[in-house]
DNA sequence: TGTGCTACGTCAAGGGCGTTGACGTAGCCT
DNA sequence: AGGCTACGTCAACGCCCTTGACGTAGCACA
């Protein structure tokens, strides 16, 4: 017997196990052990079923958070929170992240965020854009690395060894400055920009929260 | 007659006239008058030819840029056509904002905003992370903004409506916070939020460059 | 001028995909 | 007992990427 929930659950491990190419209609009914065109009976389409998917992965990321008052702490979390539940599913979220949902789970967080930043004294208006600025940008940064994780092992190992292969060995006097900055460059594009680009953020934040009073 | 050039602006064409779903082999080998299969006598895959698209897109962001000395100026410069050279073909930046092609016009891009940190001043590895940031600031709000172009009309309305709808009419007493911006939220979000987050991104910047002097 | 090689494009086919509408079938309500 | 509904299956349509065998036109060189 199948059920809502029981496919989106199944889509999202048959993401998780089998990674980039595996969620697709087909292949999700053989793993639910039944035809694929069963799925039609319980989504409108495999659009609908990604939406479906979005919502489950906003839950994800916040089941259990509470706020502590700590502004800062309780952004960064919410924000590495998001960041790690897309990059947990980089396919779906490749696919599901750039929709607003207007269910339930997207109103809470959006609800959440919203509070932490009114609450530590920001004026509407700013906690507004500040609120815009660090979702996209959680959102961009999560697309981004969900992206290159989605990729076809080939393809991936492929980007990874360009910073070795291309850009460590070009030639210092037409490249002076990746050159002089080649070693640092192939190892921090290992990892995602995301967490720096967050205290970025959070440090901008406060410096104008400090200003408004 | 084909050739690498005409193949890639057929594809970025194509891609700009009808849409996303467009860019399919058999497509442009049909806005090319010829079979779908000569496009593998050019591109040993179809993600070869993306490749060749994304290094396209770099180099249309980058055409006629010059470095000013004001280096908030030229990274706000940089950031900004990234920006709008991706939105300008939603489709295509799509799928290959994430993807680093190791090609001559990828390697001028960073070489250029590398430039730009070390000639202010950073020091090497502050430079690297800042680049990282920035870059994949970019190319996120550019993708998450090029996915929102990139939907059939009628889900980007849809989209946009969420806002009015959706988050116009929640109750007070569940969300007190969204019905306190209900009309911020609903105005800002139409737009991009990567200019704000620019900023924010370029001051915590100087912040730091300030400290390390 | 004739021969052969190369580059280019075509053709036909294989295997995967989302989606649909007709078709059974099991269980429930009356 | 009869009929209705919910659910799953089946077969098919049309799209997709990719491949290997096949022509063909033009050029290099004898």
């Amino acid at each position: 017997m199948l059920s809502h929930e029981l496919i989106v659950d199944t889509a999202l491990r048959l993401v998780g196990q089998h990674g980039a190419e595996a969620l697709t209609v087909r292949r999700l009914g053989t793993a639910l052990g039944a035809d694929p065109s069963a799925v039609y009976r319980y989504f409108h389409s495999a659009d609908d079923l990604l939406l479906a998917v979005a919502e489950e992965l906003i839950a994800r990321a916040q089941h259990g958070w509470r706020a502590t008052g700590d502004w800062r702490a309780d952004l960064r979390e919410i924000g590495l929170r998001i960041h790690a539940s897309y990059r947990a599913h980089p396919q779906a979220a490749l696919l599901a992240a750039h929709r607003t949902t207007g269910r339930a789970h997207e109103i809470a967080a959006v609800e959440a965020i919203l509070g932490v930043l009114r609450d530590a004294g920001f004026p509407d208006p700013e906690a507004v854009r500040i609120y815009h600025a660090f979702v996209d940008q959680s959102l961009g940064f999560a697309v981004l690395d969900a992206a290159a994780l989605a990729l076809p092992a080939a393809a991936q190992s492929a980007d990874l060894r360009v910073w070795h292969a291309a850009y460590g060995r070009l030639d210092a006097a037409a490249n002076p400055h990746i050159a002089a900055t080649a070693h640092l460059l192939a190892a921090d594009m290992r990892r995602s920009g995301y967490p720096f680009a967050l205290e970025l953020l959070l440090d901008a934040a406060e410096a104008r929260l400090a200003a408004t009073r």
